[in-house]
DNA sequence: ATTATTTGTTTCAAAAACGAAATTAATTTG
DNA sequence: CAAATTAATTTCGTTTTTGAAACAAATAAT
């Protein structure tokens, strides 16, 4: 085995032909990177609700002399990976192999940062916003409109009353001349920020509308009691940044305004989920 | 254990005290759910490599009777999903609160899984499916839409010739004409499947097209040597199922068929950044 | 009906996995 | 520096897993 070789890669290499205690150790340190570092092998073993000798066989058999020198290795190559901005990223396209491990990794540092640094009165506050709305505007331009798209598709089973901006064809000024002051907006400022996003969301807000802004760490939106700002880290470990870390917020988002709303979300959900098998007839015989 | 539970649900709530010899025999299954009722007990046994001893210990350890009466009941209930358990979820909904935390928990899982369960030969097909292409048709109904046009929306970044079905308002048949065997399709089949992606699938393999097939568990696609299965795992702590690993294996296909692209992509990359520079006036001074 | 044949189950011995406790190494403290 | 403490590894006996082969049951063929 490479010598060099990240954790998580041999994990990955050598999963399928773990027994079972190895595979919990595999598990654990897949969604916990810091681990390996932060905590001895005792605690992983007691983590894992395995025997210290499992904990010493596994890194044993992932190539390691010992846990220490996994230890020594994963903090010397670092356990995250660094941002990378554009030209480095065109080097790595052009070079460097990119390996599925090195993506996990990146990606569920995404996730755990995302969640953990959410600020939950924000969240919380967002929810109330999207509740008592009156209108839900949705709104996501470039890159952004997939997201807005997607928020969308969860939105309207919960709730009626969803537009989104922009929409196919029509000048946004016209469509979007129908928003109130009970109107919520949730926005979409990943990455690249648009003019037009920030006009609409300027229009938003002097409409007197509530926002929530979903944005990364690269932007300050208007900060108002009116606005509820959710972050998400979108570091990308190969040649594109990763907005799954919006998704799952978005999931958690609409989970969360469905609890709020209660019956009649319900009801709404039941409706359509009986139309749905209205119209699918039957189970659909596997191809 | 519930008499009449699905062998998916049994595998999955055992999958994690599964020896490994059975867990290879509960992946099989996972994937080909057709197999219980097409296959014998012993042509499993041989396909997940292991003995004919261990496939009877595992139905056995499922909770049915002998492997006969597992077969039995998954012909009875017809092997394809239910799509979720709807009731349970509604009960969810009504009286279980949410929190991040919990979600946090289960988004990491299915990443991790995701990725565990990748086949790495099935991803690197997958990319040299969509770098050899002709033409690139991404299709996506329903709640995959927003899915089908995340991924669009990367895939044009690195190569032209990209083409969405549904798109909207236009006849799928007619748009669809032009397949041609040179050709690829990404296709998303998460969570419901619906007749029309049935439908859109097979024409594009009876055209002769190459298919890459984004799903979750429990759909058994066309399996040919021109199609690659990208499985995803969706579980949902709250109300919706979260296609968030798929976003994450869209954004590392995506990156790793950059990669392979090599210098075309990298110049058309290139060319976008500059005309997004060029639009844009310069970096957007933050609101 | 009798004999092959195929299919699923059980038995049994070997191999693998595992944890408790002993042992050794490293670290801290006196 | 030695003793004490903590952390990691090894040893060793037990339990679990596993496949080969024997066995039983069902199916097909003569």
């Amino acid at each position: 085995m490479e010598q060099s070789e990240r954790l998580a890669k041999r994990i990955l290499d050598y999963y399928d032909a773990m027994p079972r205690g190895e595979r919990r150790l595999a598990d654990l340190l897949l969604e916990q990177p810091m681990a390996v570092v932060e905590k001895s092998a005792a605690q992983l073993a007691e983590r894992a609700t395995v025997s210290k000798a499992t904990t010493t066989r596994f890194f044993r058999r992932l190539g390691y002399q010992s846990f220490k020198a996994a230890q020594r290795a994963a903090r010397e190559q670092g356990v995250d990976p660094q941002p990378v901005e554009f030209g480095a990223r065109m080097h790595r396209l052009a070079h460097q192999q990119m390996d599925l491990s090195q993506h996990l990794q990146s990606e569920v540092q995404n996730l755990v940062r995302s969640i953990e640094q959410q600020r939950s009165d924000d969240m919380s506050r967002a929810v109330r916003m999207l509740a008592r709305a009156d209108k839900l505007w949705v709104v996501g331009f470039g890159d952004n409109y997939p997201l807005a798209h997607f928020a969308r598709a969860l939105l309207i089973k919960i709730r009626p009353d969803i537009r989104m901006i922009p929409i196919g064809g029509f000048s946004v000024p016209e469509e979007f001349a129908s928003i109130s002051p009970s109107d919520a907006m949730l926005a979409f400022g990943l990455s690249r920020r648009t003019r037009a996003l920030r006009n609409v969301v300027r229009s938003a807000g002097q409409a007197g509308a509530k926002i929530v802004f979903v944005t990364d760490y690269g932007s300050q939106p208007p900060s108002s009691s009116e606005t509820a700002v959710l972050r998400c880290r979108t570091v990308g470990s190969g040649v594109f940044d990763s907005p799954s870390s919006a998704v799952s917020l978005m999931i958690y988002l609409c989970s969360a305004l469905a609890t709020h709303l209660g019956e009649s979300s319900i009801d709404r959900l039941k409706r359509i989920e009986a139309i749905h098998s209205d119209w699918d007839d039957g189970p659909d015989g596997d191809w």
